[in-house]
RNA sequence: CGGAGCGUAGCUCAGGCGGUAGAGCACUGGCAUGGGGGGCCAGAGGUCGGCGGUUCGAGUCCGCUCGCUCCGACCA
C-alpha cells in the first residue's frame, strides 16, 4: 500500500477527550475517530488491526469444532422477558421501538437468541453437543462510557454459547474453550492471567476471565506466584484461618464513651486498639426490599458481589441515612448488640476476642465484646475482598494484587437458559431433559485497546507481529531524489511480490515527519531508504528497538525472504 | 445515577474589564529544502455548542438546555 493513497490522518496532538495510551494513540494514528460518547469509527488502518485480531479468534474457534454463525442485532423483547432479563438487565439495555410498536433490545450478548434458535432446531442428543460463535457488534448503554476502545457504547464481540446433553460435556467444552481461549490470546502475543471470576449478570455455575495485565484496567486481580491460583478479587476466597488473631481470654463486656468518634481509624486511635479489633456493622437494603447487618472486621472491606451471591439477589445497596433513622439506628454507631435485624458476620470476626462495636446510641461503643456470650449472628460467611497480602486459598502464599483488563470471560451456565426457555432435548433413554449450555465471549474491539496498553512507547505503537495492520513499513526520505526513488520502489515492488504486508511510506514530506508517523503508527519491521543509497545501502529497524542496521542494496532481497 | 470540569478555526488552546475574534499546528498556492513533526512568502477558513434573557450593544453577564471528559456508584 502507498502511503500517498492511503489514509493516514495522524495526529500531532494528543485530542483533549484522550486520556489513556490506547485511546492517544489510536486516535493520533490514525486508527480510530470518536462519533460520540462511545462510539467510534474504525479507519482503514485500524480495521486492518480489528480484521487481523478476528481472524486469529476465527481460526482458533473453528480449530475448535465451533460454528460460526450470524445472529441479529435487534432481538425481540419477548425472549428477554422469557429470561426475565428486559428487567434485571435494566437501562443497559438498548431498546428500541419498530413502527407497530413492538420493543426490541439491541443484542448486548445473544443467550436469549441463540437458545430460541437452539430450542427451535435441536430435537435429539445426537444433534449435540454444538458450540456457536459469532464476531458481532454489541450494544450497552454504559453509564459511563470510557477510556476510547477500552469502554464503548457500542463494540465489537466474539461470542460463542456451547450446548450439552449433561453437565459433564458442558464441562468438557468449557475445557475446551479455555485451551481455545490461551492459544488466542498468546498468539495476540499478550501478557494476561487466566483468573476465577464471578458470573455476574450472566449467571451460571463458575467463570473464569482472561485479563491483560495494564495500569489503566479496572478489573482487579489477586494472585499467587507461588502455586498460580489467580482470581478477580470479587469471587476470590478469603482464607481466614490464618489471618486470624490469637486467642485471648474474656473480659467483661463495658460500654464506654466515645465522643464524636465513630469511624473505624478514629475508634481505633480514640481507644488505643488495632482496627482488627473492631467490628463494622453495615446495613444493606437487598433488592428484595429486606434489611440485613453484616458485620466486617474493621481492616477489611465487604464485597457486595459475594453479599448478592450469599443473598440470592439481583442487588444490594448500604442504607442511606434516613433509612438507618427509621430503623432507629444511630449512623456511625451500629451494633450487632440488641439490634432487631439479621445479622450476619464475615468469617473474619469469627474466633474474634474482645472486639469493639457501635452500642447503637450516640457516642457510645461496646468493648470487649465476644461471640456468643453478647450476640450471635445467623451465620459466618466469606463477605471479604481479597487483597495483596492475604494468604492464598491454595497454597496459603501471600497474594499479590494487580490491575488488568478483562478481556474474555467464559461462564459454565448450566441450564438457566435452557429451563428458561425450555431448550429441552430427547435423551438416549428417550426422556426430555434441558440442553447444558455454556457461554463464551471475547472483546474483540478493546483486546485493540488492550494490546496497545501493553505495548506502546512515548512516541507511539509497538504492535504485536500479529496483529500489526502492516508487517513492514518503507520510507523513502527524499521522493525527489531519483536514486532513492528508485530504490525504495524496487523493495516495495519486491516485498509486495513475496506477499509481505507493506506500507510503503512514499508521500512528500519532511524526513523527520515520516520518521514521527512510523513510531506512531508502529509497524514492526522498517526499512529507511535515504542518503546511505549513495554507498548502495539502505537501514532496517525494528519498531521495539534503537539499533540501525545497514542491509546493502543487494542483499534485501535475502532480508525480505527472512521477513515472509 | 451523584459530584466536578470543559465546549471559541480541522486539531491543541488563548481572549474573558460587555464594544463585533486571535496564536501555533494542519490546510491551499508558491519558493527554498529533505535523517527526527525544520524555514520563507501569500491565502483560505469562525452564526465563539444551542435556545432564551439583561443591554444601545453579549464569545464575555444571567437562566435553561445539549454535548464531551474526569472522580465515584454501576457495569462484560
Amino acid at each position: 500500500m502507498r502511503a500517498s493513497q492511503y489514509f493516514l490522518p495522524t495526529l500531532k496532538e494528543a485530542p483533549s477527550e484522550a486520556e489513556v495510551p490506547s485511546h492517544i494513540f489510536l486516535v493520533r494514528g490514525g486508527f480510530i475517530r470518536q462519533l460520540a460518547a462511545g462510539l467510534y469509527e474504525y479507519l482503514p488502518l485500524g480495521l486492518r488491526v480489528l480484521k487481523k485480531i478476528e481472524n486469529i479468534i476465527r481460526k482458533h474457534m473453528d480449530d475448535a469444532g465451533a460454528l460460526e454463525v450470524l445472529l441479529p442485532i435487534l432481538t425481540p423483547a419477548e425472549l428477554w422477558q422469557e429470561t426475565g432479563r428486559w428487567d434485571v438487565y435494566g437501562k443497559e439495555l438498548f431498546r428500541v421501538e419498530d413502527r407497530k410498536g413492538r420493543l426490541f433490545a439491541l443484542g448486548p450478548t445473544h443467550e436469549e437468541t441463540i437458545t430460541d434458535l437452539v430450542r427451535k432446531n435441536i430435537r435429539s442428543y445426537k444433534d449435540l453437543p454444538k458450540n456457536f460463535y459469532q464476531i458481532q457488534t454489541k450494544f450497552r448503554d454504559e453509564a459511563r462510557p470510557r477510556y476510547g476502545l477500552i469502554r464503548g457504547r457500542e463494540f465489537i464481540m466474539k461470542d460463542a454459547y456451547s450446548f450439552d446433553v449433561s453437565e459433564e460435556m458442558a464441562v468438557k467444552s468449557y475445557e475446551i474453550m479455555k485451551e481455545t481461549y490461551n492459544k488466542i490470546f498468546s498468539e495476540l502475543g499478550l501478557d494476561y492471567l487466566m483468573v476465577e471470576a464471578d458470573t455476574g449478570a450472566i449467571g451460571g455455575k463458575y467463570s473464569h476471565e482472561f485479563v491483560v495485565k495494564a495500569a489503566n484496567g479496572e478489573a482487579h486481580i489477586v494472585y499467587c506466584e507461588n502455586c498460580g491460583y489467580a482470581a478477580n478479587v470479587e469471587a476470590a476466597k478469603y482464607e481466614f484461618e490464618l489471618d486470624k488473631l490469637p486467642p485471648e481470654e474474656e473480659k467483661p463486656l463495658e460500654k464506654v464513651h466515645t465522643p464524636n468518634v465513630s469511624s473505624v481509624e478514629d475508634v481505633a486511635k480514640f481507644l488505643g486498639v488495632s482496627p482488627k479489633k473492631i467490628v463494622k456493622t453495615l446495613i444493606y437494603i437487598l433488592s428484595d426490599g429486606t434489611a440485613v447487618a453484616v458485620l466486617i472486621r474493621g481492616d477489611r472491606e465487604l464485597n457486595e458481589t459475594k453479599l448478592i451471591n450469599y443473598f440470592n439477589v439481583n442487588d444490594a445497596r448500604l442504607a442511606t441515612s434516613e433509612e438507618l433513622e427509621k430503623m432507629g439506628l444511630v449512623e456511625g454507631f451500629v451494633g450487632p448488640i440488641g439490634l432487631d435485624l439479621p445479622v450476619y458476620a464475615d468469617v473474619s470476626v469469627q474466633d474474634l476476642h474482645n472486639f469493639v462495636v457501635g452500642a447503637n446510641e450516640k457516642d457510645y461503643h461496646y468493648i470487649n465484646v465476644n461471640i456468643p456470650r453478647d450476640f450471635k449472628p445467623i451465620e459466618f460467611v466469606d463477605f471479604s475482598t481479597a487483597r495483596e497480602g492475604d494468604p492464598c486459598p491454595n497454597c496459603k502464599a501471600p497474594l499479590k494484587e494487580t490491575t488488568g483488563l478483562e478481556v474474555g470471560h467464559i461462564f459454565l451456565l448450566g441450564t438457566k437458559y435452557s429451563d428458561a426457555m425450555k431448550a429441552y432435548f430427547v435423551d438416549k433413554d428417550g426422556k426430555e431433559k434441558p440442553i447444558v449450555m455454556g457461554c463464551y465471549g471475547i472483546g474483540v474491539s478493546r483486546l485493540m485497546a488492550a494490546a496497545v496498553e501493553q505495548n506502546h512507547d512515548e512516541n507511539g505503537i509497538i504492535w504485536p507481529e500479529s496483529i500489526a495492520p502492516f508487517k513492514l513499513q518503507i520510507l523513502a526520505l527524499n521522493m525527489k531524489d531519483e536514486k532513492i526513488k528508485e530504490v525504495a520502489e524496487n523493495i516495495y515492488k519486491k516485498a509486495k511480490e513475496k506477499g509481505i504486508e507493506v506500507l510503503f511510506d512514499d508521500r512528500e514530506m519532511s524526513a523527520g515527519a515520516k520518521f514521527k508517523d512510523a513510531d506512531l503508527i508502529g509497524i514492526p519491521h522498517r526499512i529507511v531508504v535515504g542518503k546511505g543509497v549513495k554507498n548502495n545501502v539502505v537501514e532496517y529497524q525494528h519498531r521495539a528497538k534503537k539499533e540501525k542496521e545497514e542491509i546493502p542494496i543487494d542483499k534485501v532481497d535475502e532480508f525480505l525472504e527472512k521477513l515472509r
